[in-house]
Order: structure tokens, then sequence, then C-alpha cells
DNA sequence: AATGAATGAGCATTCATTCAT
DNA sequence: CATGAATGAATGCTCATTCAT
């Protein structure tokens, strides 16, 4: 599990080059952040859990604020931005001939993010209130990349006439939603009752699918 | 303002008789609690907006615990608990002749109750990961009761041959978060888009009619 | 034990017709600051423990500091002054012909006093270094009555040549802290401890008599 | 007296090596303690008092009660232990030939420290009824050790029959609380009375020596 | 007389942050 | 770069005391 974290920070966090002690701060503080809140963890603590100093975390991350910072705002950047848009780029290319196989594999690829992402996902949406940044960050990319981008491709569907006359708007939340939903039951709300993943994917699409046919 | 939040201070606490102090207590840290977070509100941010002395709000809550379980647990018990049982047996009792119906009464009603109580609802969401307390009646009052119930209507409309084949409990799954998905972006995400209201409950009800109705 | 606490309450206190809740907050306060202190007594804790409001205590006793007194202050008027000058009026009336016999009956009259006032005499002994009013008392009768009477007595037996040639301040003292020393050890420092008081009282006055021989 | 203080808290407490902050943290507390009682000095009076924050003292000492035991714990064990028990020793190994001897050495030593480590004795004295851990420490150092040694040399000194037949465990005790009651009535009682200390001691231990003669 | 809600100063303790080493 | 002692403002909570009922 350790080699795990480590693996996971090195990929949110490549870019910049960390120190091993910078990592250890990182992953101490969102074993923190993530368990008892960031509000409730106090830089003392996560200085003891990485091993390292209390002032060696002011160094490297001004204040207590900026540390939070710099655990959720790649995750805002990297995972939900452009892993998304790179998906739906697929789909625009007709990569998938059906949208049932883009829901599959968007699915899919959330979940794997979610499983490995869940503390810092957790943070993220526990500190979005509060944070205005993060607010107007996250607000910004749903808005205007995810709903945007989804729009974009319902309108195509509907031209088409395979999928209800419905705003491209509320067909996204609808779509959205379902699919959030499913993840958030799932890794959020009861992630120790047994899930059959594969099969709980299908039902959740063909819900999906029926909801937008054209009924009847 | 003012008025509209002692009013749903009254009709969350009246069985125990309130004071005036207590009322103000309430509202106050229900504010507080709500903006800025618990664990980022003092108990003298709190006494000074409720404008009375900080030994006071302790001597009607032993601890700053205490407070928010005062604020939250009643929540938990009257509202999400008895409200959906109510509106459930109206449905089992055959008060609504459609599923669409029964929908649309009780997405309405909760949206009702969500305007009303929506500070006390976010700090529910926000504190249910941290306070064990909290986290086991919120786990058991939908686990057991909402879920439970859903399954029950689900199983009988499955009998009759008007929804799909699928375990109750997924179906449960699925409408809830379709239910909550609407509401939680109507309330949580987006408050100050333009909603029209009626318009996006028929959406979402056709959306789940049609998604749980047998495809073709 | 209650009874009996009850009445050693009359009896210190007896002259001030005592209400029954003024009693109740009395023994509760004994109680309290004998086992924790004064200091780290709170009085709502005696409140309750005497099972009266808050404000009563206040009525009876305008400070803390004046409830201390009103328990510190008849033991030290009424215990350790009179009685100890009545018993001693005994000897200088020649009631007792020997010193021993005097000895004696003082040691066991001030056991039976000690066994009963014991909380009381520890909260005295423990709040005589920190009240000011208090020391004062303590050191006047110590020094002027207590050390005051003795020494005279002392000064008859040594004219009539019965004890050693001491200024008769020092035999007091080896005197007094003998029979302190048996009565602070035997209550205050090993209570549990198993004693033959009989006994022990006769090898006190053995060794104060040898102690203030002429020697040889 | 500063300087004096200061010799005296190296001496109390060498072994750890004290920083600058902490002799005034501790200097500091145990004048406050010793004025005004543990209870009621607050931390910040002795921040203020030490010229340090009121953090720094929690950084050496997590809570109040941990600063009274650094005070106080090792007062315990090196003065009041090993101190007597050396000169013990130099008892049961003939270095002194006569009980007056050994009274007289043990008696100065006894003063000496005393007058050094008065506050100290004094905040000992005050806490040990409230702490259980310092009671306990206390009667097992008394019990065990004072009792113990002192029981032994008498019982060697009643066979050469140079003191009178009763029970080591009551000469011990009648020994132990006139020696008490002097260094008691001389520093704590009557710290300020004109006290001719030579004289004193000598007539302490005559009246031992009588106390324990063989009558006649 | 008795109550107990209300007060606000005070308390022990924590915490993010700084800085000399 | 890293450390950890030092800081002092802030925090949750307690307490003796007051006062309207």
């Amino acid at each position: 599990m350790f080699e795990q974290e480590e693996m996971l920070i090195q990929q949110l966090f490549d870019e910049e080059k960390l120190t091993e002690k910078q990592s250890k701060i990182l992953i101490a503080a969102i074993e923190s952040f993530s368990e008892k809140g960031y509000a409730s963890t106090s830089t003392s603590e996560i200085a003891k859990k990485a091993g390292v100093a209390e002032g060696t975390i002011f160094r490297h991350y001004k204040t207590k604020k900026d540390l939070l910072m710099a655990i959720v705002v790649p995750i805002m950047a990297k995972v939900v931005g452009p892993y998304i848009i790179n998906d739906f780029d697929k789909v625009l290319n007709q990569q998938y001939d059906r949208v049932e196989d883009f829901l599959r594999a968007t699915i899919e690829n959330r979940r794997e993010v979610l499983k490995k992402l869940l503390p810092v996902v957790k943070i993220m949406l526990q500190e979005i209130p509060f944070q205005p940044e993060l607010r107007e960050q996250f607000i910004d990319l749903i808005a205007k990349n995810l709903f945007g981008r989804v729009s974009h491709i319902i309108e195509g569907y509907q031209q088409k006439g395979q999928i209800i006359e419905m705003p491209a708007l509320s067909v996204a939340r609808l779509v959205i939603t379902s699919v959030m939903g499913y993840l958030f039951s799932r890794y959020i709300l009861f992630p120790e009752a047994p899930w059959d993943d594969e099969l709980e994917t299908e039902r959740t699409i063909q819900f999906i699918m029926h909801g937008l046919g054209k009924g009847e």
C-alpha cells in the first residue's frame, strides 16, 4: 500500500520534481486531511507522520493552506480536467461506435481513478465549499468543460435522432449524476458493501440508455 | 430571512421548548457552521453572532460537539427519516395511482424541505465523514429505511411487470441517485443558475420512468 | 455516617441556627474541600452535592472564600482554642495529680476530636498557608495560647524540680510536636495501618516523660 | 537570591540538561506554586514571571500537572530518598560512634537541605494529599525506606541494651516526629522567630536520648 | 428564601508560523 | 536545506458571581 501511494503521488505531482521529504509530507497530509478533515489536522501531526521537522513543512509550503492547495489543485487540473477531455476526444473522433461503449469506458476509467485517488477526492469534495479558489475552479471545470463537452456530444446524438429531445444541459445533468451517483454509492457511501462492479456498470448503462431512449 | 429561519428552527426543534437564547445560539451556529464548516467556527464567534455570552452556549450544550449534534441529529431523525416514510406509506396505501405521481410528489416534497433546511443539510453532509455517530445514523437511515422501503415498492411494481427486471437494490440506487442528483445540482452545486423547477422535475421523472421501462 | 456528620456540623456550628440547606451546603463543602482541596472544588459541584441551586450557596455565603472561612474559623475558634484551654485549666487547677494523667487525658481528648473533625482539620491545614487571615489566627492561637499556657505549666513543674532545666518554650515545642506527631502519624499519614491506640498513647507519654526527665 | 535559586535548580535537576528557558520556568513555577498553591497558580502567571511565552511552558511540560511533577518528583526521589539512606549507611557502617552524633549530623544535614529547598518541600507537602502518584511515592519512601532503615538501626541499639524496650516501629515514629517536629517548627511554622539552631538541636537530641533511655 | 439562567473574565492547552542554528 | 525551540494569538471550556423571577 505504501508503494502504491507513492506511485500515486509520483503520478499526481510528477512535473515538479519532488524530494523525498516533500513526498512524505504530501502522503502524510493526504492521509490526515482525508481522515480527519483539513481544519482538524494540525501541521505538527503531519510533520510527525511524515517524519520531518515542523519547520520543514513550511519551507516547502508557505502556509497550511498552500499545502492543501498543492494537494487538491493538481487533482482538479489534471485528473478531473484533461483525463475527461481526452476520453471525450476519443468519442468525438468516433473511437467508440456506440454510446454504450463510451459510457462503459468512461465509467471504468473513472472507477480506476477514483479507487486510486479516493483520499484526495474526499479532501477535494470536503474543501470545495470552504475554499473559494477551489470552488471557482471546480465550477468552471464542471460547468464549462464537463457539461460543455457532454452537451456537445449529446446534441450530435439528438440530431441523429438517437436520443430523446431534451435540452442538452438537462441530458448532461441526468447522465452525469447517474454516473457520479453510481461511483459515489460505490466508493464513498458504501465502500464496504459487496459490489459486482461489472454488473452494476452494465445496469447503470442500461438505465441511462433507456432513460434517454425515445420511450415507447 | 430572520423570521424564516426562526420558523425553521421552531419546526426542527419544536418538541423541546427552546428559550430565546437557545434559538439564537442554534441559528447562529447553523449559519456559521454552514458557511465556514464546523471545525473552523469558534464558539466565541457563535456567541458574538447570537448576541449571548460565550458561557451561555456551554450552559445549554456541554461541548461544541454537542451543539453540532443538537443541530444535525434532529434533521436525520425527523426530516430524512419519518418524512420519507410518511410519503412512502401513502404510496404503499395506493394513494398514488402511478409511480410518476409518487415520484413527482416526493421530489416536490424533498425540494421544499431542502430549500428551507439547506444550511443544516450542508452541515450534515460536511460532518458525516468525521463524526462516527452521525455516520452510523446516516447509514442506518439510508441503508435500512430508505433503501429498504424503496426496494419493497419496487418489488411490487416488478411483480406487476411495470418495471424492468433488476435487483430491487440496484433499482433503488438508480432512482435515489437520480432524484438526489437533481436536488444536489439544483441546490448545492448550481443554486444560482436559472432553474425551471417544474420542467426539470418532469424531465427527471421521465428519465427515471424510461430508464426503468422494459426498453424494447 | 451521614447522621454522624450532621451531628458534627450541629456541634461545630450550633450557635448560629442553621437551616437544613445551610447544613447540607456545609457538609458538601467539607467533603469536597477535604477530598480535592479548596481551589480545585467548584461551587457548582458543592451545590450539586448539597442538592441546592448554585445561587443558594451565595445567598448564605457571599463568596466562596466566605464559605471556606465559615468552615475553618469555628474549628480554630472553638476546637483548637477553648477545648485546649479548658483542659489546661483543669490541670492548672490541679485536677490532674500527675503530668502523665494530664498528657493521657489530653491526647485522648485530641484523638476523639481529630477522629470526628478530620476532614475539617485537613482543610484547615491545607489552607493555612494561603489564607493570611487563617494563618494569623492560627499563629496567635498556637503561639500565644497553646505555647503560652503550656509554658506556664512547664515552669511550674520545673520549679518543683520535676522536669529538666530547659527554656519552657523549648520544652513546650518538644511536648507538643511529640503529641501532634503521634496524632498526625495516626490519622493523617497512616490512618489505615493497624494501631493499638492505648499502647501507642502510653509509649508516647513514656517517651515524653523520660525525655523531660532529669536524665541519669 | 536568584543565583542561589539557580544553584538549587541545578542541583535538583542536574542530570537532564536544562536549557535556560526551562530553568526559568522551573524557578518561576516553584516560586508561584509555593506562594499561592498549585491550583491557584495560572500557567500564564508562570510564563510572565519566567519571561517566556505561555506556549513555551507546554513545549517542555505537556500539562500543568507534568510541570508540578517535574518539580516534586526529583525532590522525593533524590532528596528525601538517597540523602537519608546515605546518612544511615554511615551509621550502619559505624561511622558515628554514638547515636547522639548520628542524630546531630542527620538534623544538621536535613536542616541545610530544608533551608535551601524549602519552597519545593512546601509544594510537596501541599500536593501529596491530592496527587495519588505523589502520595504513593511518599508513603513508599517513608514507610519502606525511612521507617525500615531506622527500625533496623534501632533494633541494633536495643540488642546492645542502650535504648528502651519498645517495638522498633514505635521508636522510629517517636524519633522521626521529634526531628521533623523541630524542623517543621523551625522552618515552616515560625521561620521568623529567633532560633539558636545549635542549642535547639542539642535540646532535641537530649530530649530524644532521654526519652529513649531506660528511664530510672 | 430559593432558584438557575446568564455572564464574561480567566484557564489550560493548541497551533500555524518564524527564525537562529 | 533541515531543524525544532520559541512564539502569542486563539480555542474550547470552567467558574464564581449576579439577578430576575
